[in-house]
DNA sequence: GGCAAGCAAATAATATGACAAATAAATTGG
DNA sequence: CCAATTTATTTGTCATATTATTTGCTTGCC
């Protein structure tokens, strides 16, 4: 059995299952899945168990399910892709540099409005939170504790700062993203791009209620990052040229 | 029975009934809702419909729960803010003047960049559905048709234009939340701040691939709806210490 | 008195079987 | 060929029984 599903209930380990099978594309957008009878029959568990299961999917905008019709995989816009499970399937199954672009474009509009509220506001309790965590980052640099926790703390942190619910609320979806995305461009390039004087440079803007500078700090920062990938997608389309000259 | 609900089957209408509960404050984070049971009763409806009901929620992030402990209320940070439900719920339950600046200052970040992302895929077919939505608001301005859906149609069209899946999916976000501030802002100055002179540059910008001036006609035209806000704000803060002095 | 192990009660989780309602597809009548 | 009707399939709902999990309590030991 999978060992990440082990210790869940069997409703949540049928969601998981068919949320990272939608994710993966096995099931199409527009295509039906397995009626309730068939899934309980598949995974051996009660009709009651798998509908719980299909409702939740519902909820996240995965899947519709009607009479007659049975259960549908919804169109990708339909998803919820903010929701943390949602985004984790995604993430995990096809983690394409397409995508991490895309997220990144994203992150780009967020946190430099973020950084740039938490200037504004200059909430001291939160500020320090993101000291810690750069401090940790400091710490980290010296091989001391495990640098990617560190660099999440730090842009979470910067979120919360902003006192404001819905960047709070994208903690979970930038902290997901961000933890693939740092795998990922370690990947590449092997050191660690985000480093502490960046982030130091950032923080001590934000500190000091520099609004402007905030924000150019982590447009900077960003930029560097989405560099690197477009830097890096433009490599692969020449080999992939290349090969077919 | 609440209109709203009619031609909903029984799972959902209890989906709404609680979620619109919980958004509302009537049930508070940490406390614990009426179990399984006592909602079958309340609701006069079976366990299985109960019980999906719950899931749903449980999947949007509203509720947990567990044997013993039963069902309870989550922090609001753990609330699936971007579900299109959720943030209905808590718009219709309480559409205060702070939770508007709020969201306006999410929008000012995703909006912003998002015309900034249009201006440079210059996708002639996406960018030309903005057009058609500007087109509409002109009519609207002579009455010929609903100015709000012409606005809300203008706005989602450019997140289409990223191309970028995530911010495309912020469209029934931005649109059940724009919906709202429509009608409250609406509802302080009488007039439309939005208007078609403001959307016109934003597009003209975007149209001739004017990558920094489609950011600047964003932030401009946002900046707008802050200012009434804020203004507001201060309004009603003085209204308040002038009773109270 | 404090602490650990075990016990009991409450509650959600799962299973099963039956029936109702909705709807897509096939059929029939014109 | 089209429209109305019927049929069959699939989800929606209900009722009841059983199981699993957790919390709080109790008991007995040190």
């Amino acid at each position: 059995m999978d060992r990440q599903q082990s210790g869940r209930n069997l409703t949540q380990q049928l969601v998981h299952v068919l949320g990272a099978a939608i994710a993966s594309g096995r099931y199409q957008p527009g295509d039906g899945l397995p009626s309730e009878a068939s899934l309980c029959d598949e995974h051996g568990i009660s009709r009651s168990a798998t509908r719980e299961a299909i409702k939740m999917l519902t909820a996240k905008g995965l899947i519709t399910s009607r009479p007659r019709q049975g259960i549908r995989v919804q169109q990708r816009a339909q998803w919820n892709l903010f929701d943390p499970d949602v985004l984790g399937w995604i993430l995990n199954a096809s983690p394409s540099l397409e995508m991490l672009r895309e997220f990144l474009q994203l992150r780009m509009a967020i946190e430099k409005e973020a950084a740039a509220l938490a200037a504004t506001d200059r909430d001291r309790v939160k500020i320090a939170a993101i000291g810690v965590a750069l401090q940790q980052m400091k710490e980290a640099e010296e091989g001391l504790r495990d640098p990617v926790e560190a660099d999440i703390a730090f842009h979470i942190n910067i979120l919360n700062a902003t006192n404001n619910p819905f960047y709070i609320q994208l903690s979970s979806f930038i902290e997901t993203a961000l933890r693939v995305s740092i795998r990922f461009t370690n990947r590449i390039k092997g050191v660690e791009t985000a480093s502490y004087a960046n982030h130091k440079k950032l923080f001590d803007a934000i500190d000091r209620g520099e609004i402007l500078a905030a924000r150019a700090a982590s447009a900077a920062m960003q930029a560097e990052a989405l560099a690197l990938i477009e830097g890096e997608l433009d490599r692969r389309e020449i080999e992939v040229n290349a090969a077919t000259a």
